[in-house]
DNA sequence: AGGAAACAGTACTGTTCTGGTCCAATTATG
DNA sequence: CATAATTGGACCAGAACAGTACTGTTTCCT
């Protein structure tokens, strides 16, 4: 459904809040403050542990802490931490195509693929924190659409 | 993963192969040609008919044609087809997320959604086919990206 | 008219992936 | 040193997806 997971979301969400704490913070005060599931925020920062977007702490008195500032990370690397990486299909960096001969279209989905990776990349999470993404988007609008027709039913 | 279903992609595949004949194509003759499984071109092909991406020609002798010109179709408007509407997050258009009310970011999501939209939605089949996927890309390579805000923690 | 070719629709099955839960390892505290 | 707090990693259930198979309907050719 070209949708990214909900832990995706959740990460997003969960990262600008620790953003807004300037301590370690733990997993059951995020939940708590972001409305996210206890559960599902830990597994969430867990993984955001692994990946290096976020430092954390062991042991009682521990917790998480960004591990660069809001303005560092981008929309396109949390979405690689959670969801892994960003391909639309599955041709794209070598992937195990039937078609991969015949199929005519060489690497015009890498392009694609590219473009959409260069815009989430471009989106940073204090863009989110401080709605200002309207203001980012005006970079890839795309104004050169002359005529959109949809699929007439 | 943010990818899209390997069944977009055939689909795809088979519409630009398809829009390089001039009659009536059938399934098989489509398989053959693209190297897709035959069973798979076919469901792909059907949902496409339904979806009116192309038109069809039952009985012997009958097959496939496209709708529109390959100009005049969308990557987004394939997507949509077969993989159903491009919405990033469960959040945007109502979807019903746990943490609306606390998450803090109000509909930042469907801002990028509507860009990732966009960018899809301005390149056509055409430009598969004929590799210039590059030039239209120019318009949403998102060049403005170098201040970052000022760090307001 | 009869048979063959091709699309339409449905249903089924196997696999992958997401989302969520549980228990083990680690560290500060008293 | 014992305890409590907190992360780390493994595990399991559910859903979504890809692929396949079958049956029915329509149309052309003989
Ligand atoms: S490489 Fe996968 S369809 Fe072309
Ligand atoms: S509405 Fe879903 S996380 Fe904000």
């Amino acid at each position: 459904m070209l949708k990214l997971s909900k832990l995706t979301d959740y990460a997003v969400v969960a990262l600008v809040r620790l953003g807004q704490k300037s301590e370690v913070t733990t997993s059951p005060v995020l939940s708590r403050s972001t409305g996210i599931p206890e559960p599902t925020v830990a597994k969430v920062l867990k993984i955001l542990a692994t990946q290096g977007i976020v430092t954390s702490q062991r042991g009682a008195r521990g917790g998480y802490r960004l591990a660069q500032p809001l303005e560092e990370i981008s929309i396109a690397a949390v979405i690689q931490a959670i969801d892994g990486p960003i391909s639309l299909t599955t041709c794209v960096d070598g992937g195990d195509c039937d078609a991969r001969a015949t199929c005519g279209l060489g690497g015009q989905w890498d392009m694609v693929n590219a473009a959409i990776r260069h815009a989430l990349s471009a989106i940073t999470l204090a863009d989110m924190k401080n709605h200002t993404v309207t203001d980012r988007l005006g970079g890839l609008h795309v104004p050169p659409v002359p005529d959109r027709p949809e699929a007439t039913a």
